[in-house]
DNA sequence: AGCACGCCGACT
DNA sequence: GTCGGCGTGCTC
């Protein structure tokens, strides 16, 4: 090792504790810096991009370095403010480096070697080879390039490596390990005549098509769409729009370019479009608008955050749009960040009015080569071409802002904002307002329906209070009726799952030409099936739950792990045949309502029938065009969604919700309500919202008729207080897995006598969750409640102790200890 | 996380 | 005896 050698400590996309340090050779110590993605291999093949996080000349000990193969940048990708942000997510989500830069960077960045491995030709056995050696070889002769996992797949072996390692010694196979980078900028297909034909040459190419009309048709289509005779220079054709345009099939078009008439010729574009896109004045806000925002901007005088408590409709997103003018104008960046599913197209073409190409949408359904190009604008951070305004979900705080004015977070309750699996579990709300503080910029949160810790941040005078009470052009609040489940029942008067009062009410609402909407938290046909006989329940083989009985494809199928199977014909505990499906879903809704209102147009909206980003808008679109009369849905329709037309939202059963065994249960159950009965009500006529249940008095059940949060707020503070619960407290939940559910029960055990010597009683547990398997792994929760007051990074550090010490006993080292900070 | 290595039971 | 399964440990 010479001395003055030059290092990098490196973040790899793995879930791995610490840096790795690769030595730089002399020919790329000018190239590489810290920020830039550089290429390493790692163990025996792999090879990923790491980033640069610091550079030094200390030679580390106890193992050999080595070299970095390559430096992809020319400018740093990731920026300081945003190692900063990168260290705060991994110290407080007590996380891995790795594990956020897999977060935090598109795929499309995050380079990754695959094993790519081919058939030689010029093998000849000289023994006989098994037969599975003999099976694999047969594969790889058919196919070229196959990754292990293909070959898994194809040969139906759990791992093939043994027999390819074999192969490879009798010289059978070669094995390449290939680095993919998946992001390839998007080319268009163009179609232009092969040579400048004069019009007397062209007629008589068009009478020599005069017998394949089909030809002559997209010949002709094509002079059509270039302008061809009209303007000087023809305008760019693309394949796509000829085809459409003359109705043929490529096939037709590549025989006119064997014919030597068209060609066909590529052009790469920035698939984020910079070109035209009318821009139009901001609309003037109303009086009670007004009155928000000149409280918003004062608030932001002496305070960094602010929460705008609007009622449903109130007009939020137009005094965003006013605040994000005034960013724009002093040169400053805006994130504007949104629940998943509310990402919408409403929204967007809201913004996109207004502020036109300066906004750039950062999406889940976004392909990964649309994200990188997003990523890439904003690094480049040109004044000419840079998006000013960022609209986008959860994983959008970590695009590479350098000088954000204002983070607004829309719905600000949502529980999507919190990442569950995998790591980092961070919450884009709580990490958007450090996000915030490094950039001294402000925050804006806005809901109908705080959530408790926001407002009590409010109350406490650490965020400003803006309310806006007054609904858009006054429209009037929802009228909200109960229905009594109970009573129906008794009285024996219920339509199926319908009470006659909601029963009424889509049929008046269907009289009157009018729309309704149909909420039901919970998708699926039946949640479960039942024997009649003995109570047998069908669960599912990998996860301790009962599967959902899904009608459409009539499969039983585990909402945790996705494992589907046939519904048995009998009761495989008593073998009776006397299956019946309990509760209900929005599947059986739908089929219910089907029966009852034949003449209705009727859709479903939930996970089932959303998985492509198309279907969601397209069912959209279709309600708001009032190509549907009924629109039954889980919780997707009650997430901001502005409808012109519903004048009755049904929520089947409250009850569901309520009694949901989490301490949030309440505090949802009263956004959930409040939330979909906002998407009552129309300019001229009152909307009306009736809600199911069997407890009609349930003091969250009359918060919600009386749109009374402030009510709602104290009770669940008063209860908070009394259990222990935030935002009194903060929670660590640690989630121990293993496969042996007796092994695990020591353990968790074990962890928890340990932390109760220093914790005491503010540690719960071990507890099996609800669902206490999930694909094989048993799963146990210990829980640790601390003061507010109380430091968490000492906290932190000694749960981390304590688990290392755990790792430590041999019999529990294989044991998998999570933890997850501010659980939801 | 992946991948290699090593141990052990089930077959030719 | 070998093949193929799985548990264990390491990666700069």
């Amino acid at each position: 090792m010479n001395a003055g050698s030059l290092f990098a400590d490196l973040i790899l996309p793995l879930p791995l504790a610490g840096l790795f340090t690769y030595s730089i050779p002399w020919e790329l110590q000018n190239e590489v810096a810290v920020g830039k993605r550089v290429v390493v291999s790692f163990g025996s093949k792999k090879i990923y991009s790491g980033i640069v996080k610091n550079i030094h000349s200390n030679p580390p000990e106890g193992y050999e370095v080595k070299d970095i193969v390559a430096c992809l940048d020319e400018f740093p990708l990731i920026n300081n403010l945003q190692f900063s942000f990168w260290d705060w997510i991994s110290d407080y989500y007590q996380c891995n480096l790795g594990e956020v830069y897999k977060a935090a960077i598109p795929a499309g960045l995050k380079l990754e070697s695959q094993t790519k491995i081919s058939y030689r030709e010029d093998f000849k056995a000289e023994k006989q080879l098994s037969k599975t050696e003999e099976l694999i070889l047969s594969i790889l002769k058919n196919s070229k390039d196959v990754s292990i996992q293909t070959l898994n797949q194809a040969s139906g072996l759990k791992n093939a490596l043994p027999q390819l390692k074999k192969l490879l010694e009798k010289g059978a196979i070669e094995v390449e390990e290939r680095v993919l980078s998946s992001y390839k900028e998007k080319q268009i297909k163009y179609v232009r005549l092969f040579r400048d034909y004069s019009e007397d040459e062209l007629g008589e190419v068009l009478n020599g098509l005069s017998r394949a009309k089909k030809q002559q048709e997209i010949l002709f289509a094509y002079l059509n769409l270039s302008k061809h005779s009209i303007a000087d220079k023809p305008e760019k054709v693309t394949a796509a729009e000829l085809l459409l345009s003359s109705q043929s099939s490529s096939s037709i078009l590549k025989t006119l370019v064997d014919k030597q008439i068209l060609e066909i010729y590529f052009e790469s574009i920035d698939r984020l479009d910079f070109s035209d896109s009318e821009t139009s004045p901001l609309k003037e806000l109303n009086a009670y608008q007004s009155k928000a925002i000149s409280e918003i901007r004062d608030s932001f005088k002496s305070k960094n955050t602010s929460l705008l408590h609007g009622v449903t409709s109130s007009g939020k997103t137009e005094i965003y749009i006013h605040l994000i003018q005034e960013q724009i104008n002093l040169g400053k960046q805006v994130l504007y960040l949104l629940p998943e599913i509310a990402l919408t197209t409403q929204i967007i073409s809201r913004l996109k009015h207004v502020f036109g190409n300066r906004v750039g949408v950062y999406h889940s359904k976004f392909n990964d080569a649309e994200r990188v190009e997003v990523y890439n604008n904003i690094q480049q951070n040109d004044p000419e071409k840079s998006y000013q305004v960022i609209l986008g979900v959860r994983s959008s705080i970590f695009l590479p802002f350098n000088n954000l004015g204002l983070i607004i977070i829309d719905e600000e309750h949502e529980n999507t904002y919190k990442q569950f699996d995998p790591a980092p579990r961070y919450h884009a709300r709580d990490a958007a307002l450090f996000l915030a503080h490094l950039h001294q910029a402000k925050t804006l949160l806005g809901t109908a329906t705080p959530a408790i810790e926001t407002y009590a941040n409010c109350k406490q005078g650490k965020y400003a209070l803006v309310e806006l009470m007054h609904r858009f052009q006054d429209i009037k609040m929802p009228e909200i009726q109960l229905a009594d489940l109970k009573e129906a029942k008794r009285k024996k008067r219920m339509h199926s799952i319908f009470t006659p009062e909601l029963f009424e009410g889509i049929t008046l609402a269907l009289d009157n030409k009018e729309q309704v909407i149909l909420f039901q938290n919970r998708r699926g046909y039946a949640p479960f099936l039942e024997c009649k006989s003995c109570g047998w329940v069908p669960h599912c083989e990998n996860c301790s739950v009962s599967l959902t009985y899904h009608q459409y494809n009539n499969q039983l199928v585990c909402h945790y792990c996705g494992h589907s199977t046939q519904p048995p014909q009998s009761c495989k505990q008593c073998e009776s045949t006397d299956m019946v499906d309990k509760g209900f879903g929005t599947e059986k809704i739908e089929d219910e309502l089907r029966g009852f209102f034949p003449q209705a147009r009727i859709a479903r909206m939930d996970l089932d029938t959303t998985r492509s980003k198309s279907a969601y808008e397209k069912l959209i679109y279709k309600f708001e065009n009032q190509e549907l009369d009924i629109l039954v849905g889980t919780q997707m329709v009650s997430k901001g969604l502005d409808f012109d037309h519903v004048s009755l939202v049904g929520i089947l059963n409250a009850d569901s919700m309520l009694n949901f065994p989490d301490f949030r249960a309440h505090e949802r159950s009263y956004q959930m309500m409040a939330q979909v009965s906002g998407r009552a009500g129309r300019k001229n006529k009152q909307g009306k919202v009736i809600i199911q249940t069997h407890d009609p008095k349930h003091p969250i059940v009359q918060s919600v008729i009386k749109n009374d949060y402030l009510s709602m707020y104290q009770t669940q503070m008063s209860e908070r207080e009394e259990f222990i619960y935030p935002p009194f407290y903060r929670l660590i939940n640690i989630t121990l897995k293993h496969k042996n559910n007796g092994l695990l029960t020591q353990a968790a055990n074990t962890l928890a006598k340990s932390l109760r010597k220093i914790f005491g009683i503010r540690i719960f547990g071990p507890q099996a969750p609800l669902v206490s398997r999930i694909q094989n792994y048993y799963i146990v929760n210990i829980l640790l409640k601390i003061e507010k007051k109380s430091s968490p990074a000492k906290a932190k550090w000694i749960l981390n102790r304590e688990a290392n010490n755990l790792k430590a006993i041999e019999r529990f080292k294989t044991v998998m200890i999570q933890f997850d900070v501010d659980p939801m």
